[in-house]
RNA sequence: GGGUCUGUAGCUCAGUUGGUCAGAGCACACGCUUGAUAAGCGUGGGGUCGGUGGUUCAAAUCCACCCAGACCCA
């Protein structure tokens, strides 16, 4: 080595010549400036790996406090984009900090491996079941392309530095996974939640399935828009009513743009608060329709109308007022119900309970049949009037004709409207009521239950329970079969006769779950019934050939993750620990936080999860949606390739998530030049401890300098702001403090203050080492701040630290700071730090006209109040040191000339400054201006501090 | 159309129960330093707190309506 240090300072000088930069302590570190993430992330990850970093943190924490995270699992198709990155983030800070409170916290990964997009990602290679595989065989290719999908995922998750166990996930397709899901729905069929149902479902009829509210989509759609009349059956009733005599033909008439629902027609629906008007048209004759309406209607028709009577709704219910049906020979009564409205229409309701939730609903409180003419190949029953044997889609015609023979049809129009159609298809979906398989929201309570459940939970923030709230109150029985290939199947016995489910649904249910378990699906869809139930009732009983939702699949996983990942966390009946946290998107309350509280209430009367953390969606700087067709769009993908991944988190942890979360090159950008901020504030410490050898070298507190004692302090009562904001879950105020602290505590104070000491006092002095232990103590504790944000800074830092670092940065607790009491130091800083601020101020304007440059070329005197004067005394000979001055002394306010600033401190207090240039040469090592430069032969160039510090017992500091 | 939210300087965020609450950092401008140097320090200019109208002695902070945006639902 042809560098290698001198021995002494003196040496070094003697070396140089007059060139005492070499006896200047100045940083040294392996910490580089420029981090270089999007290349060096990778190799530390590659290590991260190589050693299962996850396993090592798991073991060094075990015996914590059990934190129990349940990860939502995103569905395994595509690649993640950003809002899958921000979730994911947002669980590793979660986790991470949850490490630092002492928890023992897993984080297992999972994926949503089933459903639709999955076939339909199959069907384009292979077709549809049938066509070149059979349903097994189409079951293993989705087996396939769902791993692949989870691989492609795993890989960018973990270029993000999220910490998880990546080797042992949980999939909702894995057997065990879908056995216990099996055993999920065994315990709701045994709590009496599980009802079968005929009811009207979205229906597509490409899919020749029923669709879940997530599979539907609105466009606007063209429809034809009739006003139908029904003659009343009988027209005594009526006059009693309308208090008139009648002697013709009344038509009650409805309005509907669904056309095709007509055969289905079963009522006729009223509001019973209600007028309604017997009104007489210029050709339609005597019609009845809503009061209100009739305007509008007879501008509609372009007729002229007039009112001839008015009457209840609820009147012409309690008279038991019929009609016949335009299209068939049966009669239908007028009934009522609140959904009844004069918003559009005639305030007539023409109700089909086969094609219409508020139909159904009202007809199941009539005992009006469901049954509908409508097939499931979407042709009406060949029996039909009119419209037998027809598709659906081409049934419009022939009912307009047919009501026009019946003389039914009072007006026309077309109209455009918002539609349901598929999702996948983009077909217009019908209404259709079909038989399937719900969860029961009130037969057995599961309503109230899960209502309590909500009450019983934590919503960050707050508004989530409010949200959810709402949904679970009101929403309708939970239709769990799908007509599907690719899922858990609903593995139920149905009797033939009675169509009621096994008397013993529940053991049948874990038989089969233990099939599945050791054998696969195909254990079930491969099987006959004759298999599972005794030849005497095999022959009586049908298997329900229906997959289960999708939303029951991932909605299990408070049991399903830990039965098939981690069962020594199950309790002694085999039930899963109640989650510390659950955090997704805020579309999640109407899904994953939904579909979870209901199975797990229904299956065991809890909520499943302590807390619900909810975020934002991702949007542009202006506030729009991410879209392909803006150009808006941020791929974690490539912002990792580019700025890092711990750029990436840093913007994560800086976002308040509660809202929308802003994203754009712009903003990354800046959160890149905060990174750096926070960089090189480690880089520095690093740098000056640089042969600091804590078990050597460290001061007790009670020797350190009084700034240096400061410094913990403030880092002590930051730490306790960062554990509270961590503990909140408030990682954006974690961020702006961190922030704050490296710029303004740091970099805008203390680290200048320290500066001279650290660089120009003897390596191994006290003054030197307070300093250190100080700094030392600072980057313990901001290494561990850092650490569940910028992961892979924190490690690099970590490494690079004085000390034994064996045990991962990730495996640790909040660093103790030692307990300082500042009191005791009597010192006022806070008086001190706004006295800086006014000196330099003072120094700026002498700046500003050429007198100095440097802080160093100058002297300043303070004149201040007796009182004042002696606060900020305290520091002594060395108050030069704070304002970083050649000079700084305090004067009576008597003596202040008349060049002296006057400043108002935060006090409240006056102080005046005067600033001069020092008429003092430059020391060569310290760059002080001071008046003994010089007075040493031996060393001209320096001033009596550096000669003693060079080559003497050094100098003592005591406060600064 | 309904439900739940959001809207404070160019950006990210603070602003307990209404009365020094109009702030911080970044960015920007100017200057210093060249011993944190593809760094660091200092000073400075930026907001009628989305809009309008109310309640009040007093509102970013309470009420109503409106505008823009997000998620969910229809």
């Amino acid at each position: 080595m042809n560098d290698a240090k001198p021995e002494t300072a003196r040496d070094a000088a003697s070396d140089l010549g007059n060139d005492y930069k070499s006896t200047v302590n100045l940083p040294q570190t392996a910490f580089p400036m420029q981090a270089n993430l999007a290349k060096r992330e990778p190799e530390w990850l590659a290590r991260w790996q190589a050693g299962d970093l996850y396993a090592q943190v798991m073991a060094a924490t075990a015996g914590g406090t059990l934190y129990h995270f349940v990860d939502g699992p995103p569905y395994a198709n595509g690649d993640i984009h950003i809002g899958h990155a921000v979730n994911k983030v947002l669980k590793d800070i979660v986790v991470k900090s949850a490490r630092l409170d002492g928890h023992h916290a897993a984080f297992v990964p999972g994926w949503d491996c089933h459903g639709l997009p999955i076939e339909l990602q199959v069907e384009k290679k292979f077709g549809k079941v049938g066509e070149k595989l059979d349903a097994a065989a189409f079951r293993a290719e989705c087996r396939k392309y769902a791993l692949e999908q989870v691989e492609r995922q795993r890989v960018d998750f973990q270029r993000l530095g999220i910490l998880a166990d990546w080797h042992k996930p949980y999939l909702t397709m894995q057997p065990a996974y879908e056995a216990e899901q099996l055993r999920v729905l065994a315990r709701i069929a045994d709590n009496g939640h599980l009802v079968r149902g005929f009811k009207p479902v979205h229906w597509c009829l490409d899919c020749g399935s029923s669709l879940a509210e997530a599979e539907v989509e609105y466009q606007d759609k063209q429809s034809s828009a009739i006003d139908v009349g029904f003659v009343a059956d009988d027209n005594a009733a009526l006059a009693t009513v309308f208090g008139v005599a009648i002697d013709e033909p009344v038509r009650l008439v409805i309005w509907t743009t669904t056309p095709w629902t007509l055969p289905a027609n079963q009522a006729i629906a009223l509001n019973a608060d209600l007028d309604y008007a017997l009104v007489r048209f210029e050709y339609a004759g005597l019609l009845v329709l809503a009061a209100d309406l009739v305007d509008s209607v007879a501008q509609r028709y372009q007729q002229s109308a007039a009112v001839v009577a008015t009457a209840k709704g609820q009147a012409l219910r309690d008279a038991g007022v019929t009609a016949r049906h335009p299209l068939k020979p049966i009669s239908v009564p007028v009934i009522l119900g609140e959904h009844v409205t004069t918003e559009a229409g005639t305030g007539l309701v023409h109700t089909a309970p086969a094609h219409g939730v508020d139909d159904y609903l009202v007809g199941k409180a009539y005992g009006l049949p469901v049954a509908s003419p409508l097939m499931s190949s979407g042709k009406f029953q060949d029996d039909e009037p009119a419209v037998g044997g027809q598709h659906v889609r081409k049934a419009e015609e022939p009912i307009l004709a047919a009501l026009r023979d019946a003389g039914a049809l009072v007006h026309q129009a077309t109209i455009t409207h918002s539609y349901p159609h598929c999702w996948r298809h983009k077909s217009p979906l019908i209404f259709r009521a079909t038989p399937q398989w719900f969860v029961s929201m009130d037969q057995a309570g599961l309503r109230d239950a899960a209502l309590e459940a909500i009450d019983a939970t934590r919503w960050i923030p707050g508004w989530g329970r409010e949200r959810i709230r709402g949904m679970i109150a009101e929403r309708p029985d939970w239709c769990i079969s799908r007509q599907r290939t690719w899922g858990v199947p609903l593995a139920l016995f149905v009797h033939k006769a009675t169509q009621a489910p096994h008397p013993r649904t529940g053991d049948l249910l874990r038989a089969v779950a233990d099939a599945v378990e050791a054998r696969g699906l195909e254990a079930w869809f491969g099987s006959s019934v004759s298999d599972w139930l005794p030849q005497a009732e095999a022959a009586d009983y049908d298997r329900c050939p229906d997959t289960l939702d999708v939303w029951f699949d991932s909605g299990s996983a408070h049991q399903c993750t830990f039965v098939s990942t981690n069962p020594a966390a199950l309790d002694a009946q085999g039930l899963a620990p109640i989650a510390d946290m659950y955090l997704e998107g805020s579309d999640q309350h109407r899904g994953w936080f939904h579909s979870s509280l209901l199975t797990c209430v229904a299956m065991r009367g809890r909520t499943p999860y302590k807390a619900v953390l909810t975020h934002g969606f991702t949007v542009d700087e202006q506030g729009r949606k991410m879209s392909k067709s803006l150009g808006n769009v941020v791929a974690p993908q490539q912002v990792t390739k580019t700025l890092g991944a711990d750029v990436l988190r840093l913007w994560v942890s800086a976002s308040d998530y509660s809202g929308e979360i802003a994203i754009s090159d712009n903003l990354l950008k800046r959160m890149a030049d905060a990174y750096r901020r926070i960089r090189n504030t480690a880089r520095y410490l690093l740098g000056n401890l640089d042969g600091f050898d804590p078990a050597h070298d460290a001061v007790p507190p009670a020797q350190m300098l009084l700034i240096d004692r400061w410094a913990v302090a403030q880092a002590a009562q930051l730490q306790d702001e960062i554990r509270q904001a961590y503990a909140d879950a408030q990682f954006h105020l974690v961020y702006q403090k961190l922030h704050n602290y490296c710029v303004t505590d740091l970099g805008g104070l203390y680290l200048d203050v320290l500066k001279d000491r650290l660089y120009t006092s003897a390596p191994k002095s006290l003054a030197r080492r307070s300093a250190q232990t100080a700094l030392l103590h600072i980057a313990e504790a901001m290494v561990r701040w850092i650490a569940p944000v910028l992961s892979f800074t924190a490690d690099e830092i970590w490494q690079l630290l004085p000390g034994d670092r064996s045990a991962s940065v990730f495996a640790q607790r909040w660093y103790a700071l030692p307990s300082i009491d500042l009191a005791a130091d009597g010192v006022d800083w806070a008086l001190l730090v706004s006295s800086r601020e006014a000196v330099k101020k003072t120094l700026e304007e002498l700046r500003a006209v050429g007198t100095i440059g440097s802080g160093l070329n100058a002297v300043v005197t303070l004149y201040a109040e007796p009182n004042l004067a002696a606060a900020l005394g305290t520091p002594g000979d060395e108050l030069r040191f704070w304002f970083i001055t050649s000079g700084a002394r305090l004067s009576p306010l008597a003596a202040k000339p008349a060049e002296a600033r006057e400043h108002t401190l935060s006090s409240g207090e006056n102080l005046w400054v005067y600033a001069e240039a020092s008429p003092y040469p430059k020391c060569e090592r310290c760059w002080h201006q001071v008046a003994d430069v010089g007075t040493d032969a031996a060393h001209p160039g320096l001033c009596g501090r550096c000669h003693t510090n060079i080559d003497g017992a050094g100098e003592i500091r005591r406060v600064i």
